[in-house]
DNA sequence: TCTTGACGCTACAAAATATGTAGCGTATCC
DNA sequence: GGATACGCTACATATTTTGTAGCGTCAAGA
């Protein structure tokens, strides 16, 4: 089933909403600002700040495609997840334990 | 605590896993070849035929990085997950379940 | 043995995407 | 009204990705 207003996602031809996800996520910075939203709301200047080196340009856009699809918000207290998009930033929880168990096994196999 | 070999990690000046993760995924179409082999090992060129219109060049650089992090392997059946990558891989069914849910969410608030 | 097919790639110029710097317009606080 | 923080936009440069072509290896079949 496709999905209305999805048409126009990079990589897929199909409108599958896995397939819109993989696309968005995988443009560059936008895990990373998911990532950074993780337990509290940032301004546009925060996250330009806690993302390093990020340009504004880059940073607008990700932030525009986020919140075209309801993934986040923008009010007074500066952006911060929706309540669905806080279902999607909980996974970066989850990548994060499994980056731990994988670093510390990368670091065994080239001991 | 910073990882072994990981140093040249994009976006990331700290060597932290989870932002060697963030990175590494935020490329394009690596996110697209973890699911893909999802359910079964796929040949280069079967993952060329899946993932549609990406070229040989990015795929073998994808597949490479995937490699040396020891999130696939490649032998005569083709590319598949490590044991550690299938964890990571199961994450994939969970951004599935996570986008079928909000597509029909968005549809909601379009309707 | 010759050919056909699949395999995993590499080369390289062109196109798309991201960067870095500068700065604009608005609002708030003193 | 001067200083500060806000969310951006402009635009030339740099980096990344694409698309097409094709190479070298191997194994099966005629």
């Amino acid at each position: 089933m496709p999905v209305k207003n999805m048409d126009k996602a990079r990589g897929s031809t199909t409108g599958r909403p896995i397939m819109i996800l993989l696309d968005m996520l995988g443009k560059r910075w936008t895990l990373r600002i998911m990532w950074e939203l993780r337990d509290r709301p940032l301004t546009f200047r925060d996250l330009q700040k806690q993302c390093g080196d990020i340009s504004p340009t880059t940073l607008n856009s990700r932030l525009r495609e986020l919140r075209d699809f309801e993934i986040i918000s923008h009010d007074t207290g500066g952006y911060s997840y929706t309540a669905l998009g806080a279902e999607l930033g909980a996974q970066m929880t989850e990548l994060d334990n499994w980056s731990r168990k994988w670093a510390s096994q990368l670091n065994d196999s080239q001991a």
